[in-house]
DNA sequence: GCAATAGTCTTCGTATACGATTTCGTACTC
DNA sequence: GAGTACGAAATCGTATACGAAGACTATTGC
């Protein structure tokens, strides 16, 4: 695998130019350098890139079908915003289709993937102490992607990790707002775990995770709603 | 809505030509114009449609993000198609997602559309007699439409929107090849408003919108498992 | 007769160029 | 002084053109 040893080609290249453009931009909104908002200028991604502006075009359309960014006729594409009604939409979402996926991937986790789960699991347990938001986050997707990547439905688990990118922009991420609810997460993954391990059914373990979810998008909507009342 | 009474533009224009490529292939896919395996030229197509191929490339990247059609690097795009396997991915995830829309959705469901529903039952039932296996798809779906259109999260909706759009490529339909589960189906239905109607939980609606989609599956990956074994 | 190779042909991939649309700034008028 | 209208700049949308990669075919050698 890796470089074809008869090619040296350019270089590490990944393959298209589009194919470059759509992994770059990706890889800078997933990691916040265009946070939300962000106008995203055709030609200057381009330059950027040392490409033209048509593969640049495809990518961004690519991002705007996976809800990444957002695209006005004429006028141009902006970075995806966290808005809350979308965050409840994309939460809402993400539990559903994240629990069936946990579910069905469950008879195939092994006993070190458990581990591996629960070692990543103290961790957030330790990073409770001084409370890190961004890790924190981190370190739970890190366990939720071992307990669900098993799936063995592609489209499940490809809707799985578009509803994590979406989630990706707000990285200094939901526990930012809902701190307490960390401490509760904590101990409902390590339930989820147990279950996982006896062999509970796939209904109760798909119920467990989507209830993971929804409690922290209740956390936050409760924390929200004190606040400022109306949703939208 | 409609059109703007200002504008009256060039005329029907939708929009961009991208726009009008991406809706002109679709539509052709969904309707059957361009069968599973079709070979999407885009030099040909632009041509059809009186554009160039960028726009159409557009489209057709945008089609490919759907699931609606496969693209291989400097070979080409063609029609998704409908390997078993496929079928069996899309039904699982579909059978999920319309499950969740269909429980958020019924809430919203009045009385009116609960009798259009029956009405289109109705339709379905008749149709058993001089069966029909397209025109009882079709029935099939605007049945199902009148059950989750209303659910109020546009996500979950979409999702459910592409995984019919996905099995319309095979619209001559699930149904010819399961006869027997028509009838089951039709009954399945009924009983589904009842829940409906009665207001049972959103628990008790999803669960029977989803195994109303996965007997189906289950259907038809017995009648095939019955003639040859392997999956692929 | 079959297989391998070379050449051609189709089709994609991307750059460049130009027209269309929107937006912003400025000046003029009420 | 504020609002509107005109114009310029920025940016998008699409066409055309050319280069590259893969697929098909014909020819040649075994």
């Amino acid at each position: 695998m890796s470089d074809t040893a008869i090619g040296a080609q350019t270089a590490t290249h990944t393959g298209s130019k589009s194919e470059q453009a759509y992994a770059a931009v990706k890889a800078r909104i997933v990691d916040g350098s265009y946070s939300p908002g962000y106008r995203l200028v055709l030609a200057k991604i381009a330059e950027d890139l040392g490409v033209s502006v048509v593969p640049v075009r495809e990518a961004i359309r690519r991002l705007e079908a996976e809800g990444l960014v957002k695209f006005e006729r004429n006028v141009g594409a902006t970075v995806a915003g966290i808005d809350p009604t979308e965050y409840l939409y994309t939460m809402q979402t993400l539990s559903i289709v994240e629990g069936a996926a946990t579910a069905l991937s469950a008879p195939l986790i092994d006993a070190v993937a458990i581990a591996r789960a629960r070692d990543v699991n103290a961790e957030m347990r330790e990073c409770l102490e001084h409370f890190d938001p961004v890790r924190f986050t981190r370190l739970n997707q890190d366990f939720h992607s071992i307990l669900f990547e098993h799936c063995p439905n592609p489209h499940i688990l490809d809707l799985v990790h578009r509803g994590w990118n979406r989630l990706a922009s707000l990285r200094s991420s939901t526990f930012r707002f809902v701190p307490r609810r960390a401490h509760e997460s904590v101990d409902e993954h390590e339930a989820l775990l147990r279950l996982i391990e006896s062999g509970a059914s796939a209904d109760q373990i798909e119920k467990a995770a989507r209830l993971h979810r929804s409690a922290t998008l209740d956390a936050y909507l409760a924390q929200n709603n004190a606040g400022s009342d109306s949703a939208h």
